[in-house]
DNA sequence: AACTATTTATAAGA
DNA sequence: TTCTTATAAATAGTT
């Protein structure tokens, strides 16, 4: 139907190829259309250029899942079997392997022994006493973080308590002076003192968390 | 295309539908195949009559299957209703499982502690002390049971040695009796011999494996 | 993309 | 259903 016969064999030309797909891929969805107007009909087409490109007509009178479903029905064919199978297979490989960490598991929590002969139990064994020393090793880690934190923590008090007997001791030297009479304290005394507290502190020395708090209240 | 030209609308008169039917859908799987060829598409064509009765058409270089993959890649619609769905979740389910178990295991064989904190190591701890404890009863079932059989093992072995030094004796005997002069040695002696030896062997009774064995050489 | 000569599809009739 | 055939529709080649 046009200006000359084709024989019905692919198009060499790729630009003619290209543009008679185009003009029949259009014929045949106006053609799907009207047989679904004309005659009640439920029609799924789809179309891929040698593109690779898509277009789909579907009956509106339907979907494309409804069309696969009575597909499937009536041909007894399975279209989603490959993937379906693909899926199946995974689940149950997962599913085994599950299992067999399950027995493991139980095994190790001392679970389910009874079918397992001596070697197994000896294996088992090795595993858990393995397993035993590197948790214990990691938590002597941690115990031996916790021994320095205190060995830290005791010294530090070890130094506020020395700090704090220093205060104590600067208070009642205030106080003897203040009871043997406030003019006998000459104020570069006081002062004294409190350099003399300061150089007994060498190590701690009282820092705001923020540093500048004071400036931004 | 035709005698009249025709309305694009349902056909009322139902044998005329039919038979419009009949002859569009040919000439749809006409088209289908002929741009199949002309222009290296694919394509899927379904077609229900409203009786129900398909008719389908798939370019000969692919399958339906395979179409329905690539509309899936392109369009993004699922076409796989929901036992397509359950099964992925349900492989997530197994996956997530699994990989908590991979964990759990790698714990109990002491790997990949770093990241526990103190009271999951305790937690771990207990579980492998307990583990190893079932184990341990376990094992030491075994071992009562070989110490058991040992002691079988050993009460059998003084039967037998009994019963060793008791053939060695009356061989002794018969030696003695050979040379203090066969003529001496009753017949019934020597059955009496023998009948001593039975009674003296009360546990163990020599069977062969196979009971009639000799019968079928 | 539009045109148009021609082929093809098909509606109506048998 | 199928065949026939007049006619509508589709489209190949051209512009």
């Amino acid at each position: 139907m046009g200006r000359g016969k084709i024989e019905i064999k692919r198009i060499e030309n790729s630009s003619n190829r290209q543009v008679t797909y185009s003009k029949r891929r259009n014929g045949i969805i106006k053609k799907a259309k009207e047989i679904t107007v004309l005659c009640d009909a439920k029609v799924s087409l789809i179309i891929f250029a040698s593109s690779g490109k898509m277009v789909e007509y579907c009956s509106p009178s339907t979907t494309l899942p409804e069309i696969l479903e009575l597909y499937h029905k009536q041909s007894g064919k399975k279209l989603w079997d490959p993937k379906h199978e693909n899926l199946s297979n995974e689940i149950e490989r997962t599913k085994k392997e599950n299992d067999s960490m399950q027995i493991k598991l139980r095994h190790l929590k001392g679970e389910d022994l009874t079918s397992l002969n001596y070697r197994e139990l000896m294996d088992i064994e090795d595993a858990l006493e393995n397993g035993l020393a590197c948790l214990r090793d990691k938590l002597s880690e941690y115990v031996d973080g916790w021994r320095e934190n205190i060995k830290d923590l005791e010294e530090m008090n070890k130094h506020l308590s020395f700090d704090l007997r220093q205060r104590e001791m600067g208070m009642e030297n205030n106080i003897r002076e203040l009871e043997n009479g406030y003019h006998h304290q000459s104020q570069r005394g006081a002062v004294n003192n409190h350099n003399d507290y300061n150089s007994q502190m060498p190590f701690f020395r009282v820092q705001p968390i923020q540093p500048n708090l004071q400036d931004r209240i």
